[in-house]
RNA sequence: CGGGGCGUAGCGUAGUCCGGUAUCGCGCCUGGUUUGGGACCAGGAGGUCGUCAGUUCAAAUCUGGCCGCCCCGACCA
């Protein structure tokens, strides 16, 4: 297969598409708008979930499951929410087949459901219909749990990770007595996420809340953070939803307050998929390839041996299993392909398709130096370095390309943002220099969504801690006091 | 659901207009030489040409139906 693929500038969907391929991070399904995601792709998720799974323990959350299936009742008891999600339903209706008399495998209608089964597009319905029954007393609340599980939304078109029909995601559901505290809650996740993102992902991104047309079906606030792609496009990489009393209500889930009074429970739920997948691969990555940051590689550092010969290869093997432990030791993941049925120029190649972010070539003539040979993916640089004390740097090494990557993308997002006073120069900005664009909006739904129609930029958010700055509305020319994150988006 | 493109070996493709039993590259297998940036030589294996039907002595090629995929749009995390 050849491993080959598009240039970013020539057509950036083209080199993603190829690239998640070509890495073998996942590929299409059998099953449409579905993928299958590969080890190696898989692996970084698992290295994606662990950090946020502790996360989320570490501000007092603990794991539940529920289950894949919601009844047609549940789910429509809470208005927006069903008119948010009905258009991209997956729906069991049938439990059972047979063969007919031709042979083939047909639904058996006498199986049919009483109550068809809507498979989750988000677990708030079901979740909520156990809640009811797990809260009665303020002393049962909060309520902190968090599930990692599938989903399912059939969307019309999809994409590789970023907008598959069936995709993996955490989605927290908090249960909470007072309204403060439900959104302190909201507020604590959303740090939890641009934590994660800049730390890990090297993303960096803009917190902040979304306008009504942008907002979750059943909330009365969503957070989110939104960050940029190389393409300049925008991608929302994470949710975090005040619910106020809405599911509460429909599903009449009350406790008795310290006053002995009965209330509707307050509520949060927030969220981050596959997607975050997606967003990695569009934040670093270039022409050869995938480019990991160290905290989220499957390993972060391959040893390739260059050798003529068992015995040459035996000589480095033994030089190159003590380095490995001494990085291990450090905490540091290692590789080391010995494998003789690759060369090379090939391996080389292959990792850094794969994206790993350090790579440490050793031959005969390193044997002699006392040297090794350290490339390092994100800047493409080489260098000779002294076998001794080679862990240290190492670990210093990665440490300097996570935070390399981050100051990259920070970078790249500040030199593609930019302030538009007028809808002229809004919409030219737009066609020739794609990015964030900063503009002062009216506040209404109205021209939100005119701005939309006319040119696909939607607002991203409104971005918290904003700083206050009179203006006039870049469409209406209605006074405004902010500037709001407009941007076309995936 | 609208617009465009496509379906030929594991992957990428030529051939389709003008019908005659499938081309090339990568990959794979065997042997040898190699190994500091995707090796080279020699030999070899691998194909219901998406599918069903029709026309014909003969269909990858012509006709019709169906299926699937990709891209752009509406929808969306």
């Amino acid at each position: 297969m050849s491993k080959e693929i598009p240039s970013r500038d020539k057509n950036y969907s083209e080199w993603y598409n190829e690239l998640v391929i070509k890495a073998d991070l996942a590929e299409h399904s059998a099953v449409k708008g579905c993928m299958v995601i590969k080890p190696y792709g898989y692996a970084i998720w698992e290295k994606m979930q662990q950090a946020l799974d502790k996360m989320f323990k570490d501000t007092g959350h603990v794991n539940a499951y529920f289950p894949l299936f919601i009844p047609k009742s549940f789910f429509s008891k809470e208005a927006s929410h069903v008119e948010g999600f009905a258009k991209e339903c997956a729906v069991v209706t049938h439990y059972r087949l047979k063969t007919a008399p031709d042979g083939s495998i047909v639904v058996d209608e006498t199986a049919k459901l009483e109550e068809e089964l809507i498979v989750r597009p988000t677990s708030e319905t079901i979740i909520w219909n156990t809640y009811k029954g797990w809260i009665q007393s303020y002393r049962d609340l909060p309520i902190l749990v968090n599930q990692w599980a599938n989903v399912v939304r059939w969307e019309m078109r999809t994409r590789l990770f970023l907008r598959t029909t069936e995709f993996l995601w955490q989605e927290g559901h908090t249960a909470h007595a007072t309204a403060q505290e439900a959104i302190a809650e909201t507020e604590q996740m959303l740090e939890v996420y641009a934590e994660f993102a800049e730390k890990w992902m090297a993303m960096p991104v803009i917190k902040g809340i979304k306008t009504p047309n942008e907002r979750f079906a059943g909330a009365l606030e969503t957070y989110c953070i939104e960050s940029m792609m190389q393409d300049g496009k925008a991608l929302q990489a994470g949710t975090s939803h005040f619910l106020g009393q809405n599911f509460a209500k429909a599903f009449d889930v009350k406790f008795a307050n310290k006053e002995g009074k009965q209330d509707f429970v307050w509520a949060t739920s927030w969220g981050v998929s596959t997607r975050l997948m997606g967003a990695l691969v569009m934040s670093h990555s270039d022409d050869k390839g995938l480019v990991l940051p160290p905290k989220l590689a499957p390993f972060q550092v391959v040893i390739v041996p260059i050798y003529k010969g068992d015995e040459q290869l035996a000589q480095i093997s033994e030089v190159v299993l003590k380095m490995k432990k001494e990085m291990e030791a450090k905490g540091i993941s290692v590789k080391y392909d010995n494998r003789d049925t690759q060369r090379p120029g090939w391996k080389f190649a292959e990792y850094e398709l794969k994206g790993v972010p350090v790579r440490i070539a050793i031959g005969a003539r390193d044997l002699e130096n006392g040297t090794v040979e350290v490339a390092r993916r994100d800047t493409l640089e080489k260098e000779t370095l002294q076998q001794a004390d080679l862990a240290t740097k190492i670990e210093h090494l990665l440490e300097q390309i996570q935070d390399n990557l981050y100051q990259k993308a920070i970078a790249m997002r500040e030199a593609k943002t930019f302030n538009a006073d007028t809808y002229a120069e809004f919409k030219e900005i737009l066609d020739a220099t794609p990015g964030f664009i900063m503009a002062h909006w009216d506040g209404t739904s109205e021209t939100e969504q005119k701005i939309k129609e006319e040119t696909k930029a939607t607002i991203r958010c409104i971005p918290l801690n904003n700083k206050e700055e009179a203006g006039v509305c870049i469409y209406s020319g209605k006074p405004s006091a902010q500037r709001v994150v407009f941007a076309r988006s995936y």
